[in-house]
DNA sequence: CGCCTGTTTGAGAAGACTCAAAACGGGTGG
DNA sequence: CCACCCGTTTTGAGTCTTCTCAAACAGGCG
């Protein structure tokens, strides 16, 4: 049986047992693989799977009312759970959209259902999960209302980097980023013109550099002084949570 | 017994069995009143309980790395949970302050965790409303990141006025706003110079009509229309859930 | 009545946006 | 291997939005 995601990453916060392993094994069976660019479900459509990311990453996003434009709102990387809404509402809230090649696990949310009556303490951990992605958004959306436009982006290399981390080593300081600068300034709150701007400067000022799409974080104690960026996934507390079944 | 304020919000989406009730209304015991504008939790200090709103609301806030400044990152309501990013780390990550007088129950973390194992069905509906909240913040997100100064403004009252609504009924269209306009910028990312001009405006265009803090909704399709609100309170999908223990 | 906090108004500056054109780069077909 | 094409990035110039600083105004409270 092909190694889960799900349970690599909840392992990474707590050694699970046996059976809890096994139940998230069981889930991950029907794949899905998509090409960078492709669309894994569009905002609006009628869906009750949720989706686990296996390898490679995507967004999520929100179109304008307007109908142009429109926000990017986080980025799910191998392990994360996607399509969440669609526990709460029959209709998807976010487009997700694969940043690289990726492979998806689907899992229809009745499946979660058994989960959490068989596994309270994986549904404990995955509320803590899900508590620290919100301080993640809460962060970005600090980053988004409050930053000027050269920390809105040096906070979402940061994060990035943060994530590739958790996957690729501690060390890397060197990555793919396979976004556009309209895509950058999606997920920031800025224009693709002054995105390419801002990046200039930060290469400039030695924070950065690039050569095409491959970015290297130069000087990061500057860019954490900068943004204050704190990496929220490193570790997630699990003393509250009950034993395991 | 009192009433639990957790349980009639659940209970907006889903029928309790009284063995559920009976474990959320033996949780809310250790009331506190709150005067408006009063701290509960410092960001950074050391925490490990949880937070019902019994009455009254509230706010999370992140200060700025700088220091200087604020984002004001979601509201609570009555029913809401607050300081969950206590279940994932030690120190909290949010400073909630008292927007009106209000009470709050306490809650320590290892009593959630007693709760995920005895009752799985009350878990996976907080998962659900965790998974709507975070919907709410992505719009919110939205609106910060891609809107105008007025359409940001107009978000938040809306979004303000549609959870008052949850508690006070349907047909709300006047509310009390206890807020300055410092935190009104503070929650959109804006100056107070700013949010006043924009507010002064949006009276002119008659969409909103004020007497000192208090806001009346002139308008609301207008708003609406300026800014493609939706509700994400009203309902949750609950048929993934397990059955009741 | 005076004080304090919050709101409004004004004027000028800074930041980000728009429109537009030019440079770059990777991929395709000749 | 080269020429062309497309999408992306860069650069420039001018405009609009939002911010800053500052002062006047309003309202509630001791």
């Amino acid at each position: 049986m092909r190694r889960s995601a799900l349970a690599t990453r909840l392992e990474q916060y707590l050694r699970l047992s046996d059976d809890e392993r096994g139940a998230l094994e069981a889930i991950e069976q029907r794949e899905r693989r998509l090409r960078g660019g492709e669309v894994l479900v569009e905002q609006g459509e009628v869906n009750d799977l949720l989706y686990i990311v296996e390898q490679g990453w995507l967004h999520g996003s929100a179109k304008l009312p307007g109908g142009e434009g429109r926000q990017i709102i986080r980025f799910y990387y191998a392990g994360d759970l996607m399509g969440l809404s669609n526990l709460a509402w029959a209709k998807t809230a976010t487009t997700l959209t694969a940043v690289s090649d990726c492979i998806v696990a689907d899992l229809p949310k009745a499946e979660l259902g058994e989960i959490f009556a068989r596994h309270p303490r994986l549904a404990g951990l995955l509320y803590a999960v899900a508590a620290a992605e919100n301080v993640a958004m809460a962060d970005r959306m600090t980053s988004v209302g409050r930053m000027s436009a050269q920390a809105r982006i040096a906070t979402l290399l940061l994060d990035i980097l943060a994530r590739l981390r958790v996957t690729d080593g501690g060390v890397v300081t060197t990555f793919d980023l396979p976004l556009t600068q309209q895509d950058i300034g999606d997920a920031v709150g800025l224009t693709k013109v002054h995105v390419s701007r801002m990046m200039t400067e930060l290469e400039r000022a030695g924070m950065i550099a690039r050569t095409g799409r491959r970015y290297k974080i130069v000087d990061e104690p500057a860019l954490v002084a900068m943004t204050g960026f704190v990496d929220r996934y490193r570790s997630v507390e699990t003393n509250w949570l009950p034993t395991a079944a």
